[in-house]
DNA sequence: GTCCAGGGCCTAC
DNA sequence: GTAGGCCATGGA
């Protein structure tokens, strides 16, 4: 398994090169874009995003001031806009109740801590948690997300329905506990998910059409 | 018009 | 503890 995550990782870096994911300008933005794209399109995402930074809410005081309708509108194009309107406050919330509203002070806190305090609060799931702790917060974690799941199964490597902590611990286990690589793994998971992966028959041009046989399956 | 996207919560068994 | 429904917009 380790040589297969290690081969993998070649084939995708030699067909993208570095992708340094995660685009964002701050701690914040990254948190921010790691709760719009819940099960939706980046390029809804980027939508939702440019809105906020074009009305000024992309900073925790500024998004906690504002109320739910006008955040909800200007969130509107990445869909589940209420819901996800009400976590945005409640993670700003969160931000400053716990650690005076700075990006900063949250990431100071070691892993063990930090882990459990995200998932506690409501509308941050394990993929949203680890996407703040590895991207924003530097933390050596590596997120599993519906491509990583997706690309694995198609290939053979586990079975589609994993629980998440298990394929986490997975590549935790064989690859080496490193905040660039798997900032880089990930990223390059989510090209390769979006050009090949997304559809059948996909994987012509796939740059892991050689890495396992059944990339056809 | 139809399908689907980088989840997570809630409810019912 | 887990399967199923729900949330919503925009692009293919």
């Amino acid at each position: 398994m380790k040589q297969q995550l290690e081969d993998m990782y070649k084939a995708m870096t030699s067909h993208y090169g570095p992708t340094h994911w995660w685009p964002g300008d701050t701690a914040f933005e990254i948190a921010v874009g790691a709760i719009l794209t819940q099960n939706t399109a980046w390029t809804n995402v980027e939508k939702a995003i440019a809105n906020l930074k074009q009305a000024d809410l992309l900073h925790p005081r500024r998004m906690v001031a504002t109320s739910l309708a006008e955040l909800e509108n200007a969130i509107r194009p990445s869909g589940y806009y209420r819901q996800k309107a009400e976590r945005l406050h409640i993670f700003c919330r969160f931000l400053f109740e716990n650690h005076r509203g700075s990006m900063k002070r949250l990431a100071a806190l070691p892993l063990e801590t930090l882990r459990p305090m995200l998932l506690n609060i409501k509308g941050v799931g394990p993929e949203t948690a680890d996407d703040i702790l590895l991207y924003a917060c530097e933390k050596p974690v590596f997120v599993i997300d519906a491509y990583t799941r997706r690309i694995l199964a198609r290939h053979g490597l586990i079975e589609e329905h994993i629980p998440y902590d298990a394929l986490q611990q997975l590549f935790h286990h064989y690859l080496p506990r490193q905040v660039a690589l798997y900032k880089e793994c990930h990223g390059l998971i989510v090209y390769t998910g979006k050009d090949y992966c997304r559809r059948r028959p996909a994987c012509a041009q796939c740059p892991l059409r050689n890495w396992a046989a059944q990339c056809q399956q």
